[in-house]
RNA sequence: GGUCGCUUAGUUCAGUUGGUUAGAACGCCACGUUGACAUCGUGGAGGUCACUGGUUCGAGUCCAGUAGCGACCA
């Protein structure tokens, strides 16, 4: 005997249990089961940079959805979880945090110490973020989570990057980057702010070869004059069109460059009309110096003086170069005027000093073909985008084939595999002469590797220029392997290194390592790792395969440990020897059946700002690694705004945290408030709110409560309308003071979720306590009473189309669906109308098996929406009524997370039978209407007189109890002769009038008043319909049956306005 | 600057292939608490579908333009 359920659902109560429940069940692992399909989803890996936002709470319940429900369908489903290293965003925070509580730099404790410090921080936040995730009831196979730093991944790193440069995707290039040059290192775009600086904007003139005239131009910068490579003119300006071709001469330095016509960089209202292009300082003048295939000149050194292209100004600050360019300009007689003005300049955030525009060598990654066949998977259909209109995003970014830039200037990331050496000697001039030492120092190098037990499938060498040797290390061993001998060398060179010996003999003399390979490092010195990482993208544009193993394609990829108990034993991770790569043999019997089976991946649940930048790149990589696209649908979910329409942050103060939101609504709430938000719309705003910490109040966030900041040393406060507290809240702007209780941000949205759950907490409360002595059996048809058809219509209705609208992504609408079935349908018809049933000793047993089997059924279809409760309830049952069913009763299933996905018989669905019930609800709300409208109290018994024909009275007389039941009315009479009695109140509808005897009540005024207005309103729709098929083009042109269906519309409300009138008449109104 | 979207009740949003005088939730108003649920029930009020044109027998829905907002890419 199961214990009575408490009057309201508490969420905290019920919430541990069944996480415990589900984790020591090992009911999230997935396994490769060739008697199941296989459903995969690859979480869009969380940073490591902070904790989960409202946004992860959305992205993570609509992927947990999906699994779930998908894994009740009968699929073996795995969501993958996992975290991303960030490699910039992560990096920046533990510098700042060091600078500001320690002011120590990342130069003050050297790249090893720093990386320790962000391993620290990333198992501090990765521990926290799959905590959050837990809590959400993610129902993630945990075994598997991978780090992408970690050594599965690592590998697929390596293994990738050497492939794509023995391929010859990969290569190096110039770049402008963001330069600071007081940090002296390149800094991200959104490591960049811009702040208005008071300047001038100096125009100049350069003579034209060969002619008497000159060309003006303006510029902002005009030390850069010195880089210039071309002016350019527009193509349609017929101010210059003459001189396009023509050259100039930089009067400073008397170089002559082309005058050139580019209608993108100029626009020729601006200014002069002509703009100087110096495509080594400046974004738009290098595109244009590609456009016109001319190369840069750099001018700058690092530390942001003028370098040797400088001329005489070599060595000065850019600063004080650009005064003496100006004087010297002008004392040439070239200088046109000064203005004074404002000038938008970039500045680091981190230094806080105006970065430049420089040209930096990087590594790129080719994009022709691997664009082109990403482009492909999509057009043909393999991979597909929900909503479509996403699609576009994609082949447009993917179609500039620009070619992608993977090296970033920090220490927290994957370092790339590249070893340089130079190879260079005194003396060595001609072409032969080259290729042989290459040939040599090649040599020797294979020669040291291969001793080193290094294969020759496991790195790849080549020459990017005659005086370099390169060396790309394609597995853990090769990258050890150099790593020892970069650390060798090192390690000897103070000691046994005299730099005035010739070259060949200076490097790699180390004792240890000469006696055996002496003849092998004998060329190579000055042996260097690439000081870069790569793009934080490189590695997670590879999380749909690397997280399955890849590239070990002989053994699964190893679990974590960690997991309490499992259902089935670990397959053969232990097998797996970390540091040891294999490489691809192809797919045969045995190896990784992991990666066989989940790959490719059924649907990534993502957001749209990542699209270019992760979604195209893992279908690049997984075609290029995998030779197979990385998922087969791509669904874009909305973002959450906040009330104002703008993107939530913890900078903004109007971020929700959702840990705070499970603690006040529940989780089920939270996620269910949630899903509702998701169709194919892009943002949803959530209006936000601060929770009065003495009375809990909600108290709206206005765009004053974001952007207050102390005043005074007085730090704001809300004020609370209830209770007249006045509390601190939580704000970007300001720390609360010790002790002070501090308002946190919530939303009120989530009651939708919070009452919707505590409904279906008491539905099922109610079947609990009505279900004593309840004995499964077949339901007979016989025993099915019209409510019972009605509600397995519905459920069927319900069902298919949940199940068809999750299909295709629309979980707003699969959300309403089931809130609309249980709350409108089932609590408020169905459960009101067994009540009398459930008295009745004889009725009791089958009105007992329907109750407890649309309950089942409901729990089964809500399950992956709100599992924690349906799991509860779910128990509950199995209590009291372990087998149970429609029509059939059948033992439940251990646990509703397990249970099977409800496919619901097509044949219970009856539309005539919806439409008879129909009419008994438009009857029962008639009633209640006029019982409302005269106040009369629900004690007092109505009667109910029915004019309507015989098949329809005998409809009625069948469900007569309901109206006593439902509407305290007893139905006196039904048919063609009943007449209206006296003093009665009445309605009318399509194919019944109703009267309801009122001796005594009766407001004859107010009963014509609204009779009148019921007479206005048909004669509205009469007219609208008459007005439609008075239109002859209408009759003739619309499809027959909209006609036909308009002839009937009608004709019902003519009927229906003549009972209407006769009422009125009655009453004695005209 | 380019691309994609959005604009419907006080608020947040639905509204399928165009077809009665447009829906929900929250909020609001009135009434209601001895048995599933006040996180509730019953009833009610509330909209010139951003604007201007066009296509059509018929437009919230399709097309063009305007305004405002948002995102992504430059």
């Amino acid at each position: 005997m199961t214990t009575e359920l408490a009057r309201q659902y508490d969420p905290k109560d019920v919430q541990p249990r069944w996480i415990a429940f589900w984790h020591e069940g090992g009911y999230f692992d997935a396994n490769p089961n060739p008697a199941k399909k296989s459903h995969t989803i690859m979480i869009p890996l969380p940073n490591v940079t902070g904790a989960l936002h409202m946004g992860h709470a959305l992205n993570g319940t609509l992927q947990d959805l999906i699994t779930r429900w998908r894994r009740m369908q009968g699929y073996e489903a795995l969501w993958m979880p996992g975290t991303d290293h960030a490699g910039i965003a992560t990096q920046a925070v533990v510098e700042r945090r060091m600078l500001e509580e320690e002011g120590l730099t990342r130069h003050d404790i050297g790249r090893e110490a720093l990386v320790q410090r962000i391993w620290k921080w990333k198992d501090e936040y990765e521990a926290r973020i799959l905590n959050q995730l837990k809590q959400s009831g993610a129902s993630c196979d945990w075994r598997r989570t991978r780090f992408t730093l970690d050594e599965v991944c690592s590998r697929a790193v390596r293994h990738t990057f050497f492939k794509l440069f023995k391929d010859g995707l990969i290569y190096r290039g110039k770049r402008l980057v963001n330069w600071d040059t007081f940090l002296q290192t390149a800094v991200a775009d959104d490591e960049v702010f811009h702040e208005t600086v008071k300047g001038h904007f100096w125009t100049f003139t350069y003579p034209v070869v060969g002619t008497n005239e000159t060309i003006a131009f303006s510029t902002t910068r005009p030390e850069t004059m010195l880089g210039d490579t071309a002016v350019a003119v527009h193509p349609q300006d017929d101010r210059y069109r003459h001189l396009v071709g023509k050259l100039v001469k930089i009067p400073l330095n008397g170089r002559e460059i082309p005058i050139i016509a580019d209608a993108l960089l100029v626009d020729r209202e601006l200014g002069t009309g002509c703009v100087k292009v110096t495509p080594a300082h400046d974004p738009n003048d290098y595109a244009c110096g590609q456009r016109h295939k001319m190369g840069p000149i750099n001018i700058l050194n690092p530390d942001g003086t003028l370098n040797e292209n400088a001329g005489r100004w070599q060595g000065l600050d850019r600063y004080e170069a650009r005064q003496q360019v100006v004087a010297e300009m002008e004392k040439l007689g070239h200088l046109v005027k000064i203005e004074d003005r404002d000038i938008e300049v970039a500045h680091s955030d981190r230094s806080k000093t105006p970065v430049e525009p420089y040209l930096s060598d990087q590594w790129f990654v080719e994009m022709e073909t691997l664009g082109e066949n990403a482009m492909e998977v999509v057009r043909s259909g393999k991979v597909k985008f929900f909503p479509p209109r996403y699609t576009k995003t994609y082949l447009d970014w993917l179609g500039e084939k620009r070619d992608w830039c993977i090296s970033r200037q920090l220490w927290w990331g994957h370092r790339i595999p590249i070893w340089t050496a130079d190879v260079s000697v005194g003396g060595v001039e001609s072409k032969q002469e080259w290729s042989a030492l290459r040939e040599s120092t090649e040599g020797e190098l294979r020669g040291y590797l291969t001793s080193a037990g290094v294969q020759s499938e496991e790195y790849f060498v080549d020459f990017p220029t005659d005086a370099q040797i390169r060396c790309c290390a394609g597995t853990q061993n090769a990258h050890e392997v150099l790593s020892q001998l970069l650390a060798s060398k090192q390690s000897i060179k103070s000691e046994h290194v005299d730099p005035t010996q010739p070259l060949p003999s200076r490097v790699f003399v180390d004792p240890a390592v000469a006696q055996s390979h002496e003849a092998a490092t004998r060329n190579i010195h000055n042996l260097r790792q690439d000081p870069d990482v790569l793009d934080t993208w490189f590695s997670s544009a590879l999380w749909p395969h690397e997280t399955l193993g890849w590239p070990d394609l002989e053994h699964n990829p190893p679990l974590h440990q960690t997991a309490v108990h499992q259902k089935t034993p670990p397959t053969q991770a232990d097998a797996y020897g970390v540091g040891t790569d294999r490489t691809a043999v192809g797919l045969g019997g045995g190896g990784n059946e992991v990666l066989r089976y989940f790959y490719p991946s059924s649907v990534l649940i993502t957001s749209r700002d990542i699209i270019t930048l992760w979604v195209a790149r893992m279908v690049i990589m997984g075609l290029y690694n995998m030779g197979d696209i990385p998922f087969r649908h791509v669904h874009v979910h909305p973002k959450i705004l906040d009330g104002f329409g703008q993107t939530m942050s913890k900078s903004k103060g109007n971020g929700v945290d959702p840990l705070d939101l499970f603690d006040k609504y529940g989780v089920d709430a939270v996620r269910f408030t949630i899903t509702s938000f998701a169709g194919e719309n892009q943002d949803v705003r959530l209006p936000v709110g601060y929770e009065c910490p003495a009375c809990g109040e909600l108290i709206p966030q206005t765009d004053a409560h974001q952007k207050a900041k102390p005043a005074n040393g007085v730090k704001p406060r809300l004020k609370c309308a209830k209770c007249k507290a006045e509390p601190q809240y939580s704000s970007p702007w300001y720390e609360p003071d010790p002790g002070e209780p501090v308002a946190r941000v919530v939303s009120e949205r989530f009651e939708y979720g919070r009452n919707f759950c505590n409904k279906l907490w008491n539905a099922s409360r109610f079947a609990i306590m009505n279900l004593a002595n309840y004995t499964p059996g077949p339901i007979a048809e016989s025993d099915l009473m019209l409510e019972d058809r009605w509600i397995l219509s519905r459920l069927a209705t319900t069902g298919r189309s949940v199940t068809s609208l999750l299909g295709e992504y629309h979980f707003d609408a699969a959300t309403r669906a089931l809130r609309d079935f249980a709350w409108n349908e089932f609590c408020d018809w169905y459960i009101e109308m067994l009540k009398p049933r459930l008295r009745d000793d004889e009725r009791r047993p089958a009105a007992q098996r329907m109750l407890v089997g649309v309950l089942d059924t409901l729990l089964r279809l809500l399950s992956p929406f709100t599992p924690f409760i349906c799991e509860e309830l779910w128990q509950r049952l199995n209590e009291i009524a372990p087998e149970r069913g429609l029509l059939a009763p059948q033992p439940a299933a251990a646990a509703c997370l397990i249970a099977s996905w409800p496919e619901l018989p097509l044949e219970w669905r009856d539309n005539s039978l919806e439409a008879r019930f129909a009419r008994l609800q438009e009857m029962i709300v008639a009633l209640r209407n006029v019982r409302a409208m005269y106040r009369i109290e629900d004690r007092v018994e109505l009667s109910l007189h029915v004019r309507c024909q015989p098949d329809v009275a005998s409809q009625l007389n069948d469900v007569a109890g309901q109206f006593e039941n439902l509407a305290k009315t007893v139905l006196k009479a039904a048919g063609v002769d009943v007449d209206r009695p006296g003093t009665s109140a009445s309605f009318s509808l399509g194919d019944a009038d109703g009267f309801i005897p009122l001796e005594g009540v009766v407001d004859r005024e107010a009963e014509l008043s609204r009779q009148r207005k019921e007479a206005d309103k048909l004669r509205g729709f009469i007219l609208g319909n008459e007005r439609k098929l008075a239109n002859e083009s209408f009759v003739a042109k619309a499809p027959r049956e909209v006609v036909e269906q308009v002839r009937e519309a009608l004709h019902g409300l003519k009927k229906q306005l003549i009972s209407v009138e006769d009422i009125i008449k009655a009453l004695g109104g005209a």
